[in-house]
DNA sequence: ATGACAATCAGAGATTGA
């Protein structure tokens, strides 16, 4: 089973990359971020004649997050849980059904910026309740994984200029730390299971030809549980697709598992 | 020091992103 990760930065602008990058890498599971539209307007119907089964959670014009899957999905669900208040969509849940079952997670942490302040806040207390969720993930003993737009750098290796991003939300101490303690709850990231050193990105910015100078960093990520991760055979990066057409300022990140 | 670049909503330019 194939399952990727891209935040395709609004689904309107990607009406073409998404399907063309979909025809090509055939995932049985795409977990999207992003998508900025509302659950009524997103083009289902594009994605259903490909096969897929389509499930969103929308907002207008920010964030939204939906599960794409070849394969039937059960038991959907929307939202994080931990704040009736938050009505931001950053998370949304569905058990695939193939040889065996995956609970698959798709999040879109917040970014966070400006760092300190009130959208700094939300992003801790947002990775707080994700904490919550992933010990829950753990004690389900289950094969299960949240993968998605983290808005984390992990570690310096994973930007092409960490002292640009020393103040910035995506990699100060406090995030980095937020993150290690899901991480360390014990859960294996996929891509640093199979690859290890620098220059291995998942975002350039649109501006300053940072995709010419390969100035970017790694935020999107797979978190598996045990279960999972000894299901893990590949995880690669598909960076080429940054090079392409207007393009998303990610790109997508993959797992394959043997189940 | 600032802006660059892209997307959204709206129908110009503010807001958001990372």
């Amino acid at each position: 089973m194939k399952i990727a990760t891209f935040n395709i930065n609004g689904i309107k602008a990607r009406i073409n990359a998404l399907p063309d990058w979909l025809k090509e890498a055939e995932p049985d599971v795409a977990l999207l971020q992003e998508i900025k539209s509302v659950d009524e307007n997103f083009p289902r119907e594009i994605f259903e004649d490909m096969g897929y089964n389509v499930e969103t959670h929308g907002q207008k014009s920010f964030n939204g997050v939906a599960i794409l899957s070849k394969l039937p999905l059960e038991d959907v669900t929307r939202g994080l849980p931990g704040d009736d208040e938050d009505e931001q969509a950053r998370w949304i849940e569905a058990t695939v059904v193939g040889d065996k079952a995956v609970r698959v997670c798709g999040l879109y942490l917040p970014n966070g910026n400006p760092a300190p302040g009130p959208k700094y806040d939300y992003k801790l207390a947002w990775m707080k309740r994700l904490k919550t969720r992933a010990q829950q993930l753990l004690d389900s003993e289950d094969i299960a994984l949240m993968a998605g737009d983290y808005n984390i750098i992990p570690q310096a290796e994973d930007a092409k200029s960490p002292q640009n991003w020393q103040e910035d939300a995506l990699y100060r101490p406090e995030s980095r730390r937020a993150w290690r303690e899901i991480l360390n709850l014990g859960f294996t990231e996929a891509f640093r299971a199979r690859v290890h050193g620098p220059e291995h990105y998942s975002f350039w910015d649109y501006q300053a030809g940072a995709w010419d100078r390969n100035d970017g960093i790694r935020i999107d990520h797979f978190l598996l549980t045990p279960q999972c991760a000894d299901l893990l055979t590949d995880c690669q990066i598909d960076h080429h697709i940054r090079g392409r057409e207007k393009p998303s300022d990610h790109v997508p990140v993959w797992v394959e598992l043997a189940a």
